[in-house]
DNA sequence: GTATTTGTGTACCAATCGGTCAATATGACA
DNA sequence: TGTCATATTGACCGATTGGTACACAAATAC
C-alpha cells in the first residue's frame, strides 16, 4: 500500500457490523445485501477489504473468538477447578444474553448444520468448539495434578459436561432465555460438581 | 378424490426421506433439488402432494415430533422424578446418535437462526422447544405434589436444567459426539439432581 | 370406448444468490 | 499541478433459488 484514495469506512466498525449480522442470521441466512446494508458499504468495497463472504465470516469469527477468549482466559486462570467452572458458567450466562449483542453463540448457531456450500464453515465451527472443550479439559487435568479434584474424577468427562451445559445455554439464549434464567441453570449445573 | 391416475410413490416414504434431508442440512440449507433427489420424485409431484417447501418441512417436523413423543411419553410416565429424568436423558443420548438417523436434533438445528424468509420456521421451533420444556416442568410439578421432590425444589428450574442439558447434547451430537460420550454427560448431569 | 380425473415430466418463470468489471472519484506524493 | 495508486459506484454476470404452466400418461366411471 503506497498511496491512493483512502478508505472511506472504518474497517473495524464494518467488521463488527458484519459479525452482528452473522450472529443474528447465521452463515447461510446472511445475504450480501444484509452485509452491505449493515456495514454501510457496497459490494466491491466489501470484496476489496475482506475477500469473499466466507473469508469475511472467518474474520468475524476470529473477532468473536478473541472477545470470548478474554473472559474464558480469566475464568481458566482461577485458582481451583471449582472456581474455574463457576466463573466460566457465570461469564457465559452473562455473555450469551448481553443486551448489546445478538442472543446465543456464534460458534454454535452460525452453521450447526448447512448445505454443501457451507460445509467447510460448519467443520471450522466444529473444530473451534472442540478446541474450547480441550482448553477446559487441559485445565481440569492440571487441577487433578494439583490435587484439586478427586482421584476418580475424569477431566475429559468434566470438560465435556461443562461444554454441553454451555452449548445448551447457547440454545436456550437463542430461544429467548433471559440472563436470570440462565443463572438458575448455572447454579443447578454446579451441583453436579465433584467435591 | 373420485378417480384419476394413482400416485406412483409412497407418500410416507417420501416424507421420511425429506425429513432426513432437513435433519442433515437444516431448513435453509436444503434446496428443492436436494429434496426431489432424496424423495425420488419431481418438483410438481412434491408440490401437489405436500404443498410448498415450508409446508413440507412442517409435515416432516410433525413426523419427527411424533416419533420423539414415543420415548418422551414413556420417560415422563416413570413413577418418580428421578426415574423420569434418567429415562429421558438416556433416551435422548441414544436417539441423538441412533446410527440410522442424522446426528443432532431437528428441532434445534433446522433453524436455530436464519434469514428473514425462514423466520416463521424458527419461531415454530422455538415454540416446540418451549413446549417440550413445559411438559417436563408439569411432570416435575406433579412429582412435587406427590412428595417426590424436596419442598425447596423448583420444577421450573429443574425442567430448564434438563432441557438445557438435552439441547447441549444435541449440539454435541451434531458435532460428532458418540453415544458413549453422551452417556458420560448424562451420568454427570444426574449428579445435580436433588435427593 | 370414451369422458373425466388425477399424477408425472419437461420446460420454464421471476427473483435472488455470490461475485466481478469498467468507469469514476479521491487522496498522497513528486 | 500533475501523476499514480487505490476506493467507490452502478451495472452487470452466470448460477441457483423456490415455484408453475402445460402437455401427456394412467387410472376409474359411464
Amino acid at each position: 500500500m503506497v498511496a491512493g484514495r483512502p478508505r472511506a469506512f472504518d474497517m473495524e466498525q464494518a467488521l463488527d457490523r458484519a459479525l452482528q449480522v452473522f450472529w443474528r442470521k447465521g452463515y447461510e441466512g446472511t445475504s450480501l445485501p444484509d452485509l452491505t446494508d449493515a456495514m454501510g458499504i457496497n459490494r466491491p468495497s466489501l470484496y476489496a477489504a475482506f475477500g469473499n463472504k466466507e473469508s469475511l465470516f472467518r474474520k468475524a469469527l476470529d473477532r468473536y473468538s478473541e472477545r470470548n477468549a478474554i473472559f474464558v482466559d480469566e475464568a481458566l486462570s482461577a485458582p481451583t477447578a471449582r472456581e474455574v467452572v463457576e466463573k466460566l458458567l457465570h461469564s457465559v450466562a452473562y455473555a450469551r444474553c448481553c443486551p448489546e449483542n445478538p442472543p446465543g453463540c456464534l460458534a454454535v448457531q452460525a452453521a450447526l448444520v448447512c448445505g454443501d456450500d457451507a460445509e467447510s464453515i460448519r467443520k471450522e465451527l466444529v473444530m473451534r468448539r472442540a478446541a474450547s472443550e480441550s482448553r477446559i479439559r487441559e485445565r481440569m487435568e492440571r487441577a487433578k495434578e494439583e490435587g484439586d479434584l478427586p482421584t476418580n474424577a475424569d477431566p475429559t468427562v468434566l470438560a465435556r459436561y461443562v461444554s454441553t451445559v454451555i452449548q445448551g445455554m447457547a440454545v436456550q439464549s437463542a430461544s429467548g432465555a433471559s440472563h436470570t434464567e440462565l443463572e438458575t441453570v448455572v447454579e443447578m449445573a454446579l451441583l453436579a460438581w465433584p467435591t
